[in-house]
DNA sequence: CAAGGAAATAAAAACGTTTCTATGGAGTGT
DNA sequence: ACACTCCATAGAAACGTTTTTATTTCCTTG
């Protein structure tokens, strides 16, 4: 008994399943059952079987497994960006639950380009994925919907569909700008500009009509141009900044589009020398890490993103098991609430007198 | 007459590459080797064939290519975390090639967790991916190193072994951490800390010795109570900035272990009410796309980390290419520069005593 | 014009499983 | 003891390719 001996690593050949069944002098569906723990064996078989594996240290092939049984064990996960810090722990909820079930991750980054999306979609479904969790845009687009058409399970995060029954996992985009809207409104500001999002994104429409419901209802100041369709990222920040605070009659608040956006503009804001929340007050969406470090100190909308990211895991993996025909569309909604830091704070009389 | 003969396109049924044989006339074999681009199928045959794949949609199984050829067309990524800012650019330079290579990325978070790193490995070397690239700690371990060993092709990022001849992308530590020992002299600093990454790491050792070296070269203080092992990370920032800054002699400037942990030093240093440069310097390494924030403004050693996943999935292409046996070693080294923003500023005379 | 050979194509084997079907043997009721 | 079920197991087909081997076609060439 050599320590060679025990384990004959060969790069030649794979221990296969035929291995096994020779060591244990069965036949190898006997294995495949023994070893899926199938109650069809028997005990003693099983035990024999399982012993014969571990002695020739015996790892069955996720590939053949998935080819025959057209179960992959893999699912597809489509962000815009992950170098975008609000979705690494989106992936990170959906990585829990996904290691769990014995699932593997493909990520896939569509940089918000639909063209893009398509591609890795279609690679996706062509090395069929048992389901895959979309958080990227564009899922409102014909070509997205033929091929969601095409029969893989999926679930849809912060992205809903009027159009079509998808299951879906959200936050309460209304209830957090309200909160928001309501928070700056208690500190006397009227003059409220909003960023948006992606156009594509149903979340976008959604946190504006409840930006516009309550600025309606506040009687606040509803100028057309405290509007800003933008994107997610510091850079589309720089560009809402500048756009805001040059205005001739500049807002006194902003609501990013999410946190990344809310960095940029905090940064116009420094470079143009004003105090926040003295002269301007900004609030984010997402609640990232980054958020409450004290040089940074955003007010924002926390958004439970991991709990969100397994929860879409979970839908999906309920999914999956389903038999294909029977989907039921279920629709989780997170609740959102309002983290008050120090990047809000009361309007100061002389900045804008009304 | 013939039941089998002309099939509607069914709803259910997977065109397969026998379909593609049928509908162009043609053996398998030719349309496996049309479609692959052989030139040993005449030109007329192969537009024959690729005019038929097109009329009936056909789309290879990458299951299936993968099992006969054994390549999967998959890479595995492990890191220690997405979440952590620093790991998602090196990631989208390795996405960068793997997509033009038309390789899938298997995205791995072992949160350092060496039990966590091991499930993952032999996971991703069950599945068969063709190559990894390594982005976390744990690279030194023996049981590691048995995986490693297994013959799947692999680089390091970041992490370098005395005692194996990996393929290996880094950047110059020595260097990095030379400036900014160098620049932080130049404003007048004797007293400086320095913050170790996880001990498993070999760039933590590099940039230890580095730090050792260019201390003493300029006749620094270099009380052994200046060093502290830690971790990357905001929280261990906090701790790091709670043990320099709670000395009876505190250090005038810190050097932490990447950016996110210099982020949990600038922290403590606000919670405390000190003033940045003013009371304390701060260096990060990384420079994460928030460091150049004017929140932030974080003076830090650059790292090109996008074009260094880049390179170390080409040398993963390259591995994979070459037959088993021709390994090259191959080490890439980036350079780093000191990228100073206003983290460090001069020594005040006063701030010695506080 | 038959033979030889190269080029192109087709057929068959292989990849490593799961799943369907067949088989043998042990247990029942008559 | 008989047919009859039931259970455990074995055998074979199937998943959809690539690769190896066999066969056909067609062009030379003596």
């Amino acid at each position: 008994m050599t320590k060679n001996e025990s384990k004959p690593q060969q790069q030649g050949r794979r221990v296969t399943i035929v291995d096994v069944a020779r060591e244990a002098g069965v036949g190898i569906s006997t294995v495949s059952n023994a070893l899926a723990g199938k109650d069809i064996v028997r005990l003693k078989t099983r035990n024999k079987v399982i012993k014969a594996a571990e002695r020739l240290g015996y790892r069955a092939s996720p590939l053949a497994q998935a080819l025959r049984s057209r179960r992959t064990m893999a699912i597809g996960v489509l962000v815009a960006d992950v170098a975008n810090p609000s979705y690494p722990d989106f992936v990170r909820g959906i990585e829990d639950v996904a290691l769990r079930e014995g699932c593997t991750l493909l990520l896939c980054n569509t940089d918000g380009d639909e063209e893009r999306q398509l591609e890795q979609m279609q690679s996706l479904i062509d090395r069929q994925v048992d389901g895959m969790v979309l958080l990227s845009p564009h899922c409102e687009s014909d070509r997205v919907r033929e091929l969601l058409g095409k029969g893989v399970p999926y679930v849809l995060v912060q992205r809903r569909s009027e159009r079509y029954d998808d299951n879906y996992v959200g936050g309460d985009n209304e209830a957090g700008i309200r909160a928001a809207v309501e928070h700056l409104a208690e500190l006397g500001h009227r003059r409220i500009a909003f960023v948006c999002g992606p156009a594509a994104s149903s979340a976008v429409a959604e946190r504006l009509a409840a930006y516009r419901n309550a600025v309606k209802r506040l009687k606040l100041d509803h100028a057309e141009d405290l509007v800003l369709a933008n994107d997610y990222g510091i850079d589309a920040g720089h560009v809402a900044g500048a756009h805001f605070l040059g205005m001739k009659n500049p807002p006194t608040a902003i609501i990013a589009s999410n946190d990344m956006n809310a960095l940029g503009i905090l940064d116009v804001a420094a470079e143009r020398g004003l105090s926040v929340p003295q002269d301007l007050s900004v609030i984010g969406y997402d609640d990232i890490a980054l958020a409450r470090l004290e040089r940074i100190n955003l007010t924002t909308i926390r958004l439970p993103k991991r709990e969100m990211g397994a929860a879409a895991a979970e839908a999906l993996m309920e999914l999956i098991s389903k038999e294909a025909g029977a989907r039921l569309p279920r629709r989780t909604l997170f609740p959102t609430s309002l983290v008050v830091r120090k990047s809000t704070g009361p309007l100061k009389r002389s900045s804008r007198e009304r």
